[in-house]
DNA sequence: GCGGACGTTGAATCTCAAC
DNA sequence: AGTTGAGATTCAACGTCCG
């Protein structure tokens, strides 16, 4: 199915393939009940060879699918991560974090003999080293109370009404995903109107969120039960307005100003002098350059020579005076974007 | 090395390989000061076929070494680790966890172009399929507030008095572990008595923490200048009272509060005394337990027993001394709360 | 002696459009 | 494809200094 679609056409892959559990007879908790384990035909390989063999399939599938600026998630635990992560690596992708799901509400360890296994680990990584890719950072910071989101998730597992059932109430996936997890996936590394690709896509967590967020999707599932429960699903979701699905973006993302405008436009006179914090001045010319202390050059320019710093903001760094207020020049640029809109 | 060691003759593997970095230029942050980055000529690998020879070779001689009951732990970030981890599959070790070190500090990500890199992992991996290992899984429960241990473990970086410096004050390794950390392996994975063997021994922090629990060891390190700093730094630890390594054994009733961090932070030693508002004593164990008046068990059922009352609040009634004064194990609590949100 | 201000630092694969 | 230059970008823990 991946190769029949055409090259370079999706912005984003999610993908929770088979994690090869290997789980050898059955679970019981303390209180004799037997844990429901997957134990689908689908998760059973027969060697290590053999998935890897499957995984370096897929993920190449997977590359010629991306656009050279698109990007990809995979999920996995430590049965099968490991695995993945080197095939990652060895098909070209560059890995750009891992980032750890870490369970608020998971199962525990019934036996005592190993550590509750709390956490499930997503390697997201570009096309290629160097590759351009999408990152929201300021939504992502915006959505972790002010500070830059970790490498560590705190999210409950999928389970209450967001779990799907089927006719006899029995869960219809045997891992569904919670929609939080991918929410913050693809909130954080995709555009509305972008295209999502989700080559696993079981009861189509990653289809429903993409819908509710605007973004467009493909989805591949080879159980018919599944992609049953998914097409339903899908069909009940309805999109948030577009207004919603605006999010926090970064300074780089507006509109550049030369500070050149700020002479042309009056807003600043050439032979009037700027101020760093130190109280050192410089004087603006007419092209838009500042002379100060035997230097010449653009505000970044000046600023750097004057604080023996490799770079500079000169937009923060310089000040002027308006009604006896020392204030940065920044403003300025501030009035000229919301001129522009 | 290793391959002059006798086979079967270790307890427990703590590995912390060169992480493969793959830096490319100086990083500077928002205030221009220039991030110390890991450049060191022993983490410089050609490719990643060379790195994964390197690690094959490492493992293949580590296995050989490990007892059949043995274990081992490796340690890495992701630029490494998905690399050990299928290396350490594909040589016969099963893996029993992964592990994520969640750091309360980490290096923020200064550009904004990806997730504050917040955490490690370890992988935790006996001698093949099926083989026994050591698992003290009480006294892991009793370290963790009496609830199971989970795999994500939140302690912060090795700074402050605990890192190590050299003549010239700046740190004497690039990569220091916490001891917290290896505390945390070695008493859920060994007993007392048991060898560790740390094939990059670096400046010898599982040494330093194997020494104080009781444990032998042996550290291999090639950089002199390293072992110099190890030797000294293991020479001055006094190892624990025999008594302070007894740890939990059996079920008991479920203390409310981490006292055990405590220990494992260095805040108090395993073998210090506490004592009540009438001048009792008792001592401080490693798992976290205390010992007093021929009575063993959490802080709040030592308390309580002493007082002939149905319940007691240890954090309130236990007391340790600093300078000369005494006061409440609460403040260490507090500070505590205060790392970990 | 205490508290607040300020400076330093930690395993980091850390910009990008225009020329 | 390489170079240039604008200009965007950080969190928690410690240690020191000063009032």
């Amino acid at each position: 199915m991946m190769n029949s679609l055409p090259e370079c056409s999706v912005d984003l892959i999610f993908a929770d393939p088979p994690y090869n559990l290997q789980l050898r007879g059955d679970l019981h908790r303390p209180d004799n009940s037997k844990v429901d384990a997957v134990d689908d035909h689908w998760d059973q390989f027969n060697s290590f060879a053999a998935y890897d063999s499957f995984t370096r399939d897929w993920l190449k599938a997977a590359r010629r699918l991306l656009k050279p600026d698109g990007a990809i998630w995979v999920i996995g635990s430590y049965h099968n991560i490991f695995r993945v992560g080197a095939a990652l690596q060895d098909a070209g992708y560059w890995i750009l974090n891992d980032v750890v799901w870490r369970k608020s509400n998971p199962m525990p360890n019934f036996r005592g003999k190993r550590f509750t296994n709390a956490h499930e680990t997503m390697i997201w990584a570009s096309k290629a080293e160097g590759a351009k890719y999408t990152f929201n950072y300021e939504a992502l910071k915006a959505l972790n109370e002010g500070v830059q989101m970790r490498s560590d998730w705190v999210l409950p597992i999928c389970n209450g009404g967001e779990r799907l059932k089927d006719d006899n109430g029995d869960k219809a996936h045997p891992t569904q995903k919670p929609q939080s997890l991918l929410h913050r996936v693809i909130v954080g590394s995709t555009n509305p109107g972008d295209v999502v690709l989700d080559p696993f896509f079981g009861t189509g967590t990653t289809g429903a969120v993409a819908k509710m967020l605007g973004r467009d999707f493909i989805g591949i599932e080879r159980e018919d039960a599944y992609r049953k429960v998914a097409e339903k699903r899908i069909a009940d979701i309805r999109p948030y307005d577009n207004s919603a699905l605006q999010v926090s973006t970064s300074k780089r993302a507006e509109p550049r100003v030369p500070f050149g405008q700020l002479v042309e436009r009056g807003m600043l006179r050439p032979g009037e002098m700027l101020m760093n914090a130190r109280g050192q001045m410089a004087k603006v010319r007419a092209d838009g350059t500042l002379v100060g202390d035997g230097i010449t050059g653009s505000i970044h320019q000046v600023g750097a020579k004057l604080e023996g710093a490799p770079s500079c903001n000169g937009w923060t760094y310089w000040h002027f005076k308006r009604e006896g207020k020392v204030v940065p020049i920044d403003v300025l640029r501030q009035q000229i974007r919301a001129d522009m809109q």
